[in-house]
DNA sequence: AGCTATTAATAAGC
DNA sequence: TGCTTATTAATAGCT
């Protein structure tokens, strides 16, 4: 009864309650650290940590203000010269407090379409939700579709020309070799490392331009829709 | 050849060559650490470090002015005694600017999850979005399903006490009636429209409390999760 | 800078 | 949220 542990990739994690815990105690280490690396070495630390709930929390070793005064300083050569009145373009708070507002609510809203706080809503609205998820998600298995066919032909299209090159460059080679043959037995230039003209098909050509995507990893991609859309 | 490693105590590490390698390795311990609980736990991190030398270390998941701003926002909340020169609310302008930059970046992420605007982003991108989506999809599911079997055992519920109320009423009017019969046929009282008491177990009755929704409209609900979930 | 022996942090499970 | 334990990660003391 006790932790069979895995190293977990380092990526959000997606379960709320397990990130909440491991929030809990990261952040409690996090802390920690900072505190002993000020404490054994001397250097002046400041951390915030907002947690994904909005709650803050911070350390400093001396003085938030005078952590964050210090960076400013270390940063910024920028001109501070707004010592005047400004009164240029004071946004009212009203407009602030609007924004906020609708911040809190995109914010919900996200956290919703995440599966997330769903409890107050009905079942009316668990099924537009619903509705909206999964179209959301049949346009997303549609655009990623489409890319990855994009790409294939793309690669396609290189790869044709690349066997065209390829071929000119065989039939010169030939021809070079049958010209160097007439020319009689002077000495080895053209085929010096025991490379036959058969195996250009096979030599390594520089890279593509762009498209350096690898990743080699990933080889579960999921289209989920037919590849041939039939828009 | 390795570490005797004891314990060391916390506190200012004396020597200063040694002093030096610990803030070396610890400090790229707390940034990784740091890094990894705004990725893990989806948390805002702002971390600054000035060495004992005065060299300036610093990380934040988000940008660090974004995260003084906030850290600035929320505990502006205690004092009220700053910028005398201004009308004093005047949330000021960079505060402003962040919530509008907040905002729109929570609404492209919701026009995304919707479907929309998803032609910039990577296959990758796209995987990661199809990830979130599926996922919170299935959360609204789930929850949709649980609220619908809550909603019918509520029904159920109260279909049953009806029932019993109703038996009640049945044997009372019963017995009413054989009363009547008893005191012999004086008039009609009790049964005056021609409503036999076989006909009470149909009557109408009031509508039970709430649950109003009859919304006859939708009757396919698709649940799309086992009714009775395991979790 | 590297290299381990050890300690510290922490993922899972109650 | 707190506690416990199996494992992994960080790192103190040396080279």
């Amino acid at each position: 009864m006790a932790g069979k542990r895995e190293r977990i990739a380092i990526r959000r994690i997606d379960n709320l309650a397990a990130r909440q815990v491991t929030f809990s105690k990261r952040h409690r280490g996090l802390f920690k650290k900072a505190e002993e690396l000020s404490i054994l070495c001397d250097a002046e630390v400041g951390l915030v940590v907002f947690s994904a709930t909005g709650k803050l929390f911070h350390f400093a070793s001396s003085s938030m203000n005078r952590v964050i005064d210090r960076y400013d300083s270390h940063s910024k050569t920028l001109q501070k010269s707004e010592a005047p009145s400004q009164l240029q373009s004071h946004v009212d708070d009203s407009t602030c407090a609007r924004l906020r507002e609708e911040l809190s609510e995109a914010s919900l809203k996200l956290r919703q379409m995440r599966g997330e706080e769903l409890q107050r809503l009905s079942v009316q609205q668990l099924q537009e939700l619903e509705k909206t998820l999964e179209s959301g998600l049949g346009s997303v298995l549609k655009t990623k579709s489409q890319k990855i066919l994009d790409e294939i032909n793309s690669l396609e299209r290189k790869r044709m020309q690349l066997i065209e090159e390829n071929s000119r460059l065989k039939e010169q080679v030939t021809r070079m070799a049958r010209m160097e043959t007439q020319l009689g037995a002077d000495s080895e230039v053209v085929c010096e490392e025991g490379q036959s003209s058969e195996s250009v098909t096979n030599a390594s050509y520089p890279r593509p331009p762009a498209d350096t995507n690898d990743g080699g990893s990933d080889t579960s991609l999921r289209l989920g829709l037919p590849l041939f859309s039939s828009k």
